[in-house]
DNA sequence: CGAGGAAATGCAACTAAGTTGCATATTTCT
DNA sequence: AGAAATATGCAACTTAGTTGCATTTCCTCG
């Protein structure tokens, strides 16, 4: 694949402060390649051969996740996704949105929404998260 | 309490075309007079002495759901959070705040979010979906 | 380079939200 | 009132995610 992934997943968990382990390379690997957020399983189905706990997966996300270089995008049936921070502002992430026909959720990254005041009858408003919801170019 | 909300609770039911059972009265009544989305054990302790088994809550939950009458609003730690579909639009429902500090979430009914596009790079956008988060009232 | 302590991993057992099958009870229609 | 349609309750199950603990790996410092 691409050499320099690796190099990449290194530079990210240092820059966290976060040890350079085989399992969290492998785990960040696969999350720069995917197009999408992606669960616990769907991780561990792309690791194939080289297999990790689901254990150890849940507990890099979450360090991943507490550093900021990750983001649990969303949940669906009961199961979270989780997608890398880049693509996303302070304030606001991409929007996903979920095919009501085939369920898969794609990533609208290119799409600007205004963002929420940030204060609004005693409320403040740190941070605003968009789900939409319709047909996907495959199924519409 | 109210005694009007027996017969509003009815009056749904039958438009929605679904018998007028005491249970589902009971759930609907616990619906209309809730002032923030509700989990299936949150009902159940409501009910207090009439309880119910969590299997009629979450299966008139799934009726109310398909016949519009309510929205599964979002899920926050592994559990859904119900509430009536009123003070909800066809193409998107009122914002949903959750604190970070308390972690309650409440409905910002008032507050208006721009729809997005009904169409974008062949996605045809039919709800939207907005969830905030910063500091409650209380919290900030 | 090679300890040694800090942190990460793996396993098994557990938790909790939600679901399913099936027998029984309730509602609605006529 | 009686029959058919639908809803309820129970027990057992499913599944995503968590916890405790023993073992392994990583980084730092001499």
């Amino acid at each position: 694949m691409k050499p320099n992934l690796d190099e990449k997943a290194r530079r990210m968990l240092t820059t966290a402060a976060l040890y350079c382990t085989e399992p969290r390379i492998a785990i960040l690997k696969v999350l720069l390649e995917a197009r999408r957020p992606v669960r616990q399983d769907q991780i561990a189905e792309c690791l194939g051969d080289r297999a990790l706990n689901k254990v150890t997966i849940y507990r890099t996300l979450a360090s991943l996740v507490k550093t900021g270089l990750v983001h649990r995008a969303f949940m669906q049936k009961r199961a979270s996704y989780f997608e890398l921070a880049h693509n996303c502002t302070e304030t606001q992430c991409h929007p996903h949105f979920t095919c009501s026909n085939c369920g898969t959720t794609h990533c609208l990254t290119g799409f600007a929404v205004p963002m929420a005041p940030s204060r609004y009858r005693g409320f403040v408003i740190h941070h605003q998260q968009v789900r939409l919801e319709g047909l996907c170019p495959a199924c519409a």
